[in-house]
DNA sequence: CATGATATTGAATTTATTTTGATTTAAACT
DNA sequence: AGTTTAAATCAAAATAAATTCAATATCATG
């Protein structure tokens, strides 16, 4: 498989025919023919159907077809980048499972505004998983809690601060300690693989605080819901942006003083300092204000 | 510019030095210094930073790098196609700004649900790009509104419909007919340039309704907000799963029968029948069921 | 400033790609 | 049907490219 091929490939893919595939990248009938025979054996799978005269593409041909285009674009991109005229038409962004619901949406729509060709690529991801992502560029920026593994090649930004708060169902109301509320009723854990999970029961722990643990979650949404038909007490971030059923929950900080998570935005060091970058972070820092 | 270069440069990024990477995909290390001489003539960029021993990545050829590293991960999946064994870590979806706030939270998370590791690229933009992108292949599916222009290419899947509705400030409430409804303040209209802008203004036309016409936007949350305001009245699709602020908006049915757009999932004919492929119809047709 | 690791250079060798021209096959036309 | 036209394939020769080898130059470290 080479370059010279995908090309060939594509441009069949565009001119629907070898011969005018040839035509347009300069090649002659026969190398185009020789050339695809070899990507098929090289890949062990028929691309095209010879039963027809301009040969037709396979299922599986139109497939490969389609990511060698993607793969000659990509290398526009590197001829932008040396040239430096680079136009950046997209950016991926990993985004922590507990922003998706809120600050995802948010950032997106902003993104638009400013961009509005622009084309984002979102993953979700534990915190961990997502600063290991850029520090292999397979994503530009990931929005995650801060303890991240040192890792020199990863600029942080904070971008806020969220408070752990203790929530309960509104009939709890008139509990004065974090604690009592706490041991008052069933404890809904968040999962304790992520970061706030091992926190929390950490913090727990080192204050002596015994819960009665009843279900072990990975969704705070779910969490709150529970909460609020009066499943139990849980330990939750306030995320920024979202909205608590007042009407069922009653909440009081967690810890004096209180405990917190900072969220905070990863970028590779070496990511270039573009107007879409400056933007980006601009749309991020500017996420706790709107709230 | 070739694999092979793309190969090296990729090796040499993970090794940290021309004689690792050489050693680890079998080649000399002149060899490798060869290639990332030629590449550089080719870009006519300096990737390298000689004046140190193990010759250190430029600015320029880390991102040339780390995209070289995205194009191999593409040819993976280009051999995976091709022995049948896909797995599919990425899909593309486009969706028209309208639903970005409301529709797309809940598909990600429904995508995340059923594969954690998925990733998503999103790309918004109006229904006839976003059709033109499925078409050539840049995206896998898109959610747009349905009437396209005829793409024997493209699958189209309906998904739910939209009511459009007029809406004015709580204070008009009384008023028993959209038409007067309409004239009774000047109108708040939605960017012409847009499908629904341009079936609203035809039917107000068909129907002789003449509106006192005072702005026009391109966000129908800025236009359900500057109804609530008392600002004017407007003509909105009732999107899915947006919630309307009943205390200060009254809403009547547009037209009778009722006008309505329809969403509608697009896809590729020839995109694969895989599990995901399944997953993605399943959550998109549960959309209307949820609200 | 010596030593070892690292990168470069040029000639010889090996490998790959393309062209040419003849041949086969499918589609279109009469 | 039979003929024409456009497409794709085949095999051999010609061309171009990539790799190794061995020698040389350069940096980094103690």
């Amino acid at each position: 498989m080479n370059l010279r091929q995908l090309r060939s490939l594509t441009a069949i893919l565009q001119q629907g025919s070898f011969a005018a595939a040839g035509d347009r990248i300069g090649l002659s009938h026969s190398a185009i023919s020789v050339q695809m025979q070899q990507l098929e054996t090289s890949l062990g799978v028929q691309l095209f159907d010879r039963g027809s005269r301009p040969a037709r593409l396979t299922p599986e041909g139109a497939r490969v077809a389609g990511i060698a285009s993607e793969i000659l674009q990509q290398l526009e991109t590197i001829k932008q980048i040396a040239s430096g005229t680079e136009i950046l038409d997209s950016v991926a962004i990993g985004f922590i499972p507990t922003t998706v619901e809120n600050l995802l949406p948010r950032v997106l729509e902003a993104l638009r505004e400013a961009f509005p060709t622009l084309q984002v690529r979102v993953k979700s991801g534990l915190s961990g998983e997502l600063a290991a992502a850029v520090a292999r560029r397979e994503l530009d920026y990931a929005l995650l809690t801060a303890p991240v593994v040192e890792m020199p090649e990863l600029e942080i930004t904070p971008i806020a601060s969220e408070p752990f708060v203790v929530i309960a169902p509104r009939n709890s109301a008139g509990i004065e300690s974090d604690e009592e509320l706490l041991r008052s009723m069933p404890y809904i854990a968040f999962n304790r693989r992520t970061w706030v999970g091992r926190h929390i029961a950490a913090r727990l722990q080192q204050r002596g605080i015994h819960i009665r643990e009843s279900i072990e979650i990975d969704s705070l949404d779910a969490i709150e819901n529970l909460v609020a038909r009066g499943f139990g007490v849980a330990i939750v971030p306030r995320r920024l942006h979202a909205a608590i059923d007042r009407e069922h929950i009653v909440q009081m900080p967690f810890g004096s003083p209180v405990e917190t998570r900072q969220l905070a935005l990863v970028q590779h060091v070496s990511r270039p300092r573009t107007s879409l970058d400056q933007a980006i972070k601009t749309i991020f820092t500017a996420l706790p204000g709107r709230g």
